[in-house]
DNA sequence: GACGTATGATTTGGGTCCAAACCAGAAGGC
DNA sequence: GCCTTCTGGTTTGGACCCAAATCATACGTC
């Protein structure tokens, strides 16, 4: 079981490291625990559910949130998926491949690319959500309802924390400071 | 807001599209969230303190391993780190050329890679780490001590229930169906 | 109408990411 | 010694991922 000893193991020696510089264990705990517990329910449920289907975990989120909402523009696809424009145009290029997925062009302003399900894609997903929900319910087996309620809503008040005020904190800790673009990503011309 | 509303309105349209089955919305909210979280909280670091150092979030997290467990064997620190041994590879490769980690072999056993920070890495994590626990205090702002825990806490229980029990629901799940290789990833000779 | 400017989607470049295939050293059996 | 078998790192192929650059359409103003 690494997960839960080597986090706290490794907490005592993240401190010990700094020499009592005050670090905030319980903070990086959380963030920690956040972080590990993610990639480990993204790993199940791609092994599990996902892997039969041959879609990545990234695909069926794009497929559920069309799915979703109905036919949408892509700008808030890639919102509500998580991921940039320019990830979800490759992504789905291959679901459209997969014929599961279908691009339209907005009826007035021609800017715009309208993304819905095909009938395929539909029932796929119908099939395919039930056994995603089994599994959640799976990796939360631990947890009673009420632990549930308090988890979601924790993480809740996080993300709701840095989409309101990420932008200022960033700002303020990066100063203006004009940094150098990342090292990955493309040069200028 | 996107994060709280869009949630809780999806999971009303997801169980309205599947005609009142049985889904469990609770578990699917902290699974959801989960990720959501853990994209959000990624995003903020990387963009705050891990860009003004051009480093990946990956490469923090290898890096960070290596300065607390010390001089390690390659094994465990992609175990450590949540990564496959393959994208280790490529992970240190770039970092031996930043010069912020350098590897050895092992005394004995001709097979085995050790990997240990540079003098350079030593004190950049030295840096790095205070800074970096700064914006976890950030994220975690709106949350109480206890709610720490709590969060903490049930991530745990998730982490260890899929580390437990993950391996025989999946062949649970999947039978003996000798599922085909995903479509991403080498092919046969 | 012609000409900026603003707003979307797509392409591009570099870097992850995984799983399967590969390769190399270790450990036993003979 | 030699020949399996095992174990651990690296390579490979395809898909993701982001940010900046680019392409394309809208919406002004003149």
């Amino acid at each position: 079981m690494p997960g839960q000893r080597s986090i706290t193991e490794a907490e005592k020696l993240a401190e010990a490291k700094l020499g009592g510089s005050p670090i905030r264990r319980d903070r990086m705990a959380v963030v920690a625990n956040i972080y590990r517990a993610a990639s480990t329910v993204r790993q199940h449920l791609e092994n599990s559910v996902l892997r039969g289907v041959d879609l990545s975990w990234t695909a069926f989120v794009v497929l559920w949130v069309v799915w979703i909402w109905g036919e949408s523009e892509t700008r808030h696809v890639a919102e509500e998926a998580g991921i940039s424009k320019g990830t979800l145009t490759g992504v789905v290029r291959t679901l459209e491949k997969r014929g599961l997925v279908q691009r339209a062009s907005h009826p007035t302003d021609g800017r715009l690319v309208l993304l819905s399900l095909t009938d395929e894609g539909e029932k796929l997903m119908q099939r395919l959500f039930p056994a995603f929900n089994e599994e959640e319910s799976f990796v939360t087996d631990k947890l009673s309802d009420a632990d549930c309620r308090a988890v979601a809503d924790g993480l809740r008040r996080v993300v709701l924390q840095v989409e309101q005020n990420g932008e200022e904190r960033r700002q303020d800790v990066l100063g203006d400071a004009t940094l150098a673009p990342r090292s990955s990503g493309r040069r200028k011309a």
